[in-house]
This record gives structure tokens, sequence and C-alpha cells, in this order.
DNA sequence: TACAAAATGTTGCAAAAACCACAAAAGGTG
DNA sequence: CACCTTTTGTGGTTTTTGCAACATTTTGTA
């Protein structure tokens, strides 16, 4: 099992990441494109940090509709013990977007104590803490978006923030608008003649991804 | 300064408590009923525990509509740090609904170890990560129910939580349902109407805050 | 380069939701 | 109890949205 160069394991020495390995029961698993790598309803907390490939978590609904809830990179983590659930409607799961490896981990024993390794348990705990932090900054995030009512409220909340973290009024969408309109929770052809309409007003100009925001007193 | 008795300091015992006050430089403040606490753009991080009286958090946009978007008991925690962000638009901050008393904690002490406290601290850590985990479990709930695009969905979605967390096909709303309804970000009457309507078909029963799902397979 | 797949762009129409205005009921308080 | 405030309940009207269907462009890849 290769050893992680990821934040999980920040500041931890190649040696001492062996060391939690046993500690946190590590186990490596492969999977093909388009497989399904977990549900996201376990008891007991799934814990994957995600080595090689790319994972997404997809809700999937009665009628068969699925909808992207997030997007795990190669180095990241995802784990239902910090966000989603299924429920009796919906199901949630994670799936493999590319051919992907997992090294899972043993969620409760994040909190067990174990006499070898203490010293670089801790410093897990604090990456896993500013992880889960930061994940949960990316939740809030979104709430506060997803709270406007309108499409239009919507998407000039988002280049609100994205023009905050850019410092500039003109920004690059990181994803296609086809995810962007399933981010904010739209109808894609909706969206497109909102953001025709943001133009033509001259609020908000768009060219494909690229967004430039004509006045910020507009967001 | 009262010693605490919240999640953040459990399995800590009350002179240890004293001695990461000193290292987390605690600070404690009063705050009259409906006064400003802080406002959630600190570059910083702010990091506030609630020892007595209610916090809450709230929104406000340029019309200086309020939303509120979040409750702090006692003994909860509330920080700018793991959710939620002042915009460019949106002004967001802590308030005291009740005569409130604060307790403030240097937010980047929490990663920095001390040489008298350490034991401790990595209790301190592990209980800070085990209340993000918890906030993030809740936001990424919240995301699941905005994430569905009518009125219904979002109320079947909640039921379907509630349900589950109740174990009964009854459940009470733990606010009113104008507040529900700005929970969902809907507007109160559609809502109302769409509630007569689930009630009319016989999916949903409610009466005031009760609510009745009529049958499972409708959630 | 040629082809297939994905993304972008556009429109009509029906459905849903927001907004508005108001009445009745419930709750809190002196 | 009387008063005020909040919550609950209702319906009409306008606006917004979702949905479906399609053309065009871009992208990826064999």
């Amino acid at each position: 099992m290769k050893v992680l160069n990821c934040p999980l394991f920040s500041n931890i020495r190649a040696e001492e990441v062996k060391k939690l390995y046993i500690c946190l029961r590590a186990k490596e698993v492969k999977f093909e494109q388009g497989a399904e790598i977990c549900a996201y309803d376990s008891g007991k907390g799934v814990l994957g940090v995600v080595t090689s490939g790319e994972v997404v978590i997809k809700k999937i609904d009665p009628n068969g509709n699925s909808t992207i809830l997030d997007h795990i990179q190669k180095n990241g983590v995802f784990s239902d013990v910090f966000a989603f659930t299924s429920t009796e409607v919906n199901f949630i799961g994670a799936y493999a977007s590319l051919p992907t490896t997992v090294v899972f981990l043993d969620y409760p024993s994040v909190f067990k104590r174990c006499e070898n390794a203490c010293e670089y348990h801790s410093t897990f705990v604090e990456n896993f803490l500013k992880i889960v932090i930061e994940k949960s900054k990316t939740l809030s995030q979104r709430v506060e978006i997803l709270s406007n009512k309108t499409i239009r409220e919507k998407v000039l909340s988002y280049a609100s923030i994205a023009v905050k973290n850019s410092g500039s009024l003109t920004f690059t969408l990181p994803m296609s608008l086809t995810s962007f309109a399933e981010y904010l929770c739209v109808d894609r052809s909706a969206m497109m003649r909102e953001l025709k309409k943001l133009s033509s007003q001259g609020v908000l100009k768009t060219n494909k991804r690229v967004f430039t925001v004509l006045d910020k007193k507009y967001i």
C-alpha cells in the first residue's frame, strides 16, 4: 500500500504513516470506472481516502435521477460521517468516476488511542479536524447560495463569493455550466435564460465559463 | 469565569479546563438581549461557547431582511471558522437573542501545542472534531433538503429524515411553521398551500406543527 | 481527421412558486 | 381580562421555473 501524501497525513513522516495505517486498520481497494464504492448509510461510518482516480458522491432518487453532491479528487477524503446520509427516499453513495484506488480507514479507531502511535495520532486528528472544518465551510457556503429563492439570486450569490475569493470582477467557473446548474439545484435551460437576461440588463456578462460582474453594486 | 460544562470540554476535569482556558486565551463577555456579538467575517476566526442565554446566527441582506441561519443554545459552540461567511452582499453575524454570556477562545491556539496542557489539549481537539462533524452533518442534511426543486419535495425530504430520526410516522416540528418555511427557503403561504394539497391527497396530514406521514411509500 | 459524446444555446408551454393582502386563531404580558 | 404580537390559514395574480425538444458548438478520442 502506497504511503499517502494527502492532507490527512500532513506533518507525519512516512514511517509514522505506516504505523497509523495499522492503528486505523487501513485497507486499500481498487475500483473500476463507474463502480459503486460504498453506500452512505452504514451505521459505522465510512472514511475513505482517494489515492488515485476520482470519486463522486451521488444521490439517486426513486425515479432513478441522479444528482452529484460532491467530487473528491486524488488525496481527497470522503465520508458519510461528516456529510450526507441516505434516506428512505434517496439513496446516496460514492462512485468511481475513473479507475480509482481508495484507502479505507476505520472511523471508530480515530477516537481510540493505541499505545504505539499516539504522538502521530494527535497530528492525524488535527489534520482530520482541518479537513472537516474545510468541508463544513464549503457546505455552509452552498447553503447560503441555495437559500436564495430565485435563479438570479443564486447566480449572483455565487458570483459574489467567487468575486470575493478571486479578488477580481472576472472569474472562471471551475465546472461546466451543466454542472453549475446542478450545483445551484436549478434547471439548466432556465439558468441559461437567466444568464442571458443578466447579460442584457448589463449586470453580469458570461461567455461560456467566464463570468464578469459589470458592477460590484449588483452583487 | 465559570468552568464550562459543554461538549467541547467533555472528558476533561475542571482543573485541566482551567489550564486550557489559559492555553486558549479564554475571555468571557456578557451581552444584552439583541446585542451584536460579532461579525462572521474576521480573518482570524471567532470561536465562541455559549455559557448562558442563546445566540442566533443571522444573515442580513442589503434590503435589511434578516434570515436566521442557526440557533446556538447553552453550552453550544459557534464559529465562522466552520460555518458561514459574510459576502459583499450579505452580512452575517452572531446576535444574543437573550441576555447571554459567551466565552471566546482563540482559534489559532487550537492548533498550537503549549508545554503544560498537551494531554488535555488532545482531548479538546477530539471534542472539537466531534462538534464540527456534527455541524457538518446538519449542514449536509440541509443541502440535501434544499437540493429539491419543488416545495413538495423539500417538505417530503424533511419528513423523510424526521421519520427516520423519530422512528414513527408522526413527528412534531421543532419550530413554528413560519420558521419552517424559512428553513426550507420557500414562501410561507406557498408552503401552506402545498401542505393542504398533500393533506387532500392523503400523503401527509398536518395539524399545526404535528406532521403525520400516511404511507411510508410517499417519502 | 473523423466520429461520437458532451456541453452550450434557444424556445414554447405548462406548472409551480413568489408576492401580496387579508382574516382568524393562538400566545404572551401587564 | 384586554391588548398586542405572532402564528396560522387562505386565495388571487404575476413571475419564475421546470420540462421537453431541438440546433449548434466544443471536446475527447479512436
